[in-house]
RNA sequence: GCACCCGUAGUUCAGCUGGAUAGAAUAUCAGACUACGAAUCUGGGGGUCGGAGGUUCGAAUCCUUCCGGGUGCGCCA
């Protein structure tokens, strides 16, 4: 069943359409229902109305001075059946449309309750409803830090926000566990002689010898540097003869950086359906260029092959080194293929920083002229990249925010605060508690900001969680839940979905009205999030509602209100509200604790 | 040199397919707890939306150009 996302605006615009009709009898406008369903907007200030709608358009067409027009559609729309118009005031050639707030908290807050509000099936049935979202692709034998915790935010929010649409999302993984960095590390370990001592954190030790290797590396010159490259080449050979010493230390080591991935990606929540790895592709990306060789699709220069791109001003993208190897490039060739097979996806969006920009813009491209028409529904999500105040962060420069140590010191100084609660609460509550106060601090962190914007992290502003962060939020869903418990001891309860739909609404203060209109528009918010694979856009409207519920906190009580009625009708519309929160905030990757 | 991204209060950012007097947060100043949780709320000051042209009834938003910052541009991933 589809339910109309807003059905007050629905109304409006066939109100609208049918006026400017009967204005415009030989139709000399040509605008429709929907078109001006997209006129409407929300004005700049909320006592400006609900809806409005700037006349121009019409005036111009139909040779009428625009307050003239405005005022004719005002007064047709006061005549309104529906009961969804409370009143309408015109300023000038802009129509301002006051709701009736009962009838709008009567369509939404019901369904909120009950649960079929957050199921709306808004994606398109037939078409282009299989998406894959491919994130993290991690280098095994690095560390993780806090750079790469941003692609996984967005990758694992996109993944909610696409199933929450009605898409059937396949979410991928896609792990570097190849090339001349494994190499590095590989030497690097070996020369030391060490090995990892029992309970350290296997993943984070091997990252410190990649560091370590690319110094050496840095340092050495001459002689003593081309010894170097040529050990490292032996070993990268070693690994890919596929057995031998070299290739079983590759094996166990690659095992330690995908087991400390794992356990990182468990603690935060994030969930793939299928790990691709490069050493699974790198054979099929040699088939692929001979094939496309043959084909005409790449041709050879100065020994080496690849895709002549000049036409499209996105120069030469090279699938096969002269020495036989193919790269980066060429495996994602490889991995598009296996995808579109595999899985008959139809849209495919990769979440990669935005220094591989002019890379996917060759690969896109190449799988056009390789043939697939899937090629035009890949999407590159490019982010911009997390840097330090003092510059950008490298795993070769080694002065990265690993991200084990950071989340160490976040739950410290969270259990600085919760430990007062001790005795209170149990020691499990506690723990869980900081956890996801941390989890949601960095998480809503990383994706308030539009994902094109470059993110500076700075460890004292994330820990301050004061104003549009995670923490405000949470503290927001907390302090609902923690009337609606003190409500239940005194004997009040919101409404059971079965009867609200027979119950009356009496909104009447201006942040309840602001409340429940954040609620109303949370539906249309999410699906333009999707669509434009933007959480951030999720974000500040989940936080303007957090805003307009504490407003209305402090302006309007409660359990103190007048009659057992009100008390009930604000309790329902406040658990709707945290119902609303707590639903957004998943969709972000947040789980909020229910006390804090 | 070429391509792409960014440039909005001191700082960090919103501003949807062009619409009304450009909004928050933070910092700063001044207020509000015997109260449903002050991790909160209310108010003040703070802006030539990088500059200049153009399109339009209307531009932070679209176009051109310049300036400033970032990223990338064939044998790395």
């Amino acid at each position: 069943m589809t339910i109309q996302l807003d059905p007050c605006k629905s109304y409006l615009s066939s109100a609208i359409f049918g006026a400017i009709s009967s204005l415009d009898g030989g139709d000399q406008i040509g605008v429709k229902s929907e078109d001006i369903f997209g006129m409407l907007e929300k004005p700049r200030q909320d006592d400006m109305g609900d809806f409005a709608l700037p006349c121009f358009r019409f005036a111009k067409a139909l040779k009428i001075a625009p307050p003239k027009v405005a005022a004719t559609l005002a007064e047709c729309l006061a005549k309104d059946p529906s009961g969804w118009v409370a009143r309408v005031v015109t300023v000038n050639a802009f129509c301002n449309i006051y709701i009736n707030k009962n009838k709008m908290a009567a369509s939404i807050i019901p369904d909120v309750l009950s649960g079929t509000a957050f199921s709306y099936p808004v994606a398109p049935k037939n078409s282009h409803a299989r998406v894959m979202v491919e994130y993290s692709q991690p280098n095994t034998h690095k560390e993780f830090h806090v750079g790469h915790l941003r692609n996984v935010c967005l990758g694992s929010s996109l993944v909610k926000l696409f199933r929450y649409c009605g898409y059937d999302v396949v979410a991928a993984n896609y792990f570097g566990d190849e090339g001349a960095h494994i190499a590095k590390c590989l030497w690097m370990m070996k020369k030391s002689g060490k090995q990892p001592p029992a309970g350290v954190d296997k993943g984070a030790w091997l990252g410190e010898f990649y560091v370590a290797a690319t110094r050496a590396l840095d340092k050495a010159e001459g002689d003593e540097l081309a010894g170097i490259e040529a050990e490292i080449s032996n070993i990268l050979s070693g690994i890919e003869s596929k057995s031998g010493p070299w290739h079983d230390l590759w094996r166990e080591t690659r095992t330690w950086s995908l087991d400390a991935y794992k356990s990182i990606y468990q603690w935060v929540g994030a969930e793939f359906d299928r790990d691709f790895f490069e050493s699974e592709v790198s054979r099929e990306s040699q088939v692929i260029v001979e094939e496309y060789l043959k084909k005409g699709v790449f041709k050879e220069d100065q020994g080496a092959v690849g895709a002549d791109l000049a036409d499209y001003k996105l120069g030469f993208m090279l699938a096969r080194k002269r020495d036989g190897n193919t790269l980066y490039a060429t495996k994602d060739l490889a991995l598009a293929r296996r995808k579109f097979d595999e899985f008959k996806i139809d849209r495919s969006i990769y979440v990669v920083a935005n220094e591989q920009n002019h890379h996917f813009r060759q690969v896109f491209k190449t799988l056009e002229l390789m043939g697939f028409p899937q090629a035009t529904k890949c999407v590159h999500l490019s982010y911009g990249m997390v840097v330090l105040p003092d510059g950008k962060m490298s795993s070769r420069a080694g002065n990265t925010v690993p991200f084990m140590t950071l989340k160490e010191s976040i739950l410290q100084e969270l259990h600085l605060i919760l430990d007062k609660y001790k005795g209170d609460w149990s020691d499990e509550e506690i723990h869980e508690t900081a956890k996801r106060l941390c989890i949601g601090a960095l998480k809503y962190g990383m994706l308030q900001a539009d994902p094109a914007r470059e993110i500076v992290f700075d460890l004292k502003d994330w820990l301050s969680f004061e104003g549009n962060t995670g923490p405000y939020l949470m503290y927001s869903y907390a302090r609902t839940m923690s009337i609606i418990r003190k409500a239940a001891e005194s004997g009040h309860k919101p409404w059971s979905a079965e009867e609200s739909q027979k119950f009356k609404f009496t909104i009447e203060a201006a942040s309840e009205h602001e409340l429940l209109r954040a609620i109303y528009d949370f539906n249309t918010v999410v699906l333009e999030a999707t669509e434009q694979c933007r959480p951030s856009h999720l974000c500040s409207h989940l936080y303007n509602m957090c805003k307009s519920f504490n407003r209305f906190y402090t302006d309007v009580p409660v359990l103190k209100a007048d009659s057992a009625e009100i008390i009930r009708m604000r309790l329902s519309l406040i658990l709707a509200f945290a119902k609303t929160l707590r639903e957004g905030l998943g969709l972000v990757g947040i789980t909020p604790p229910e006390r804090m």
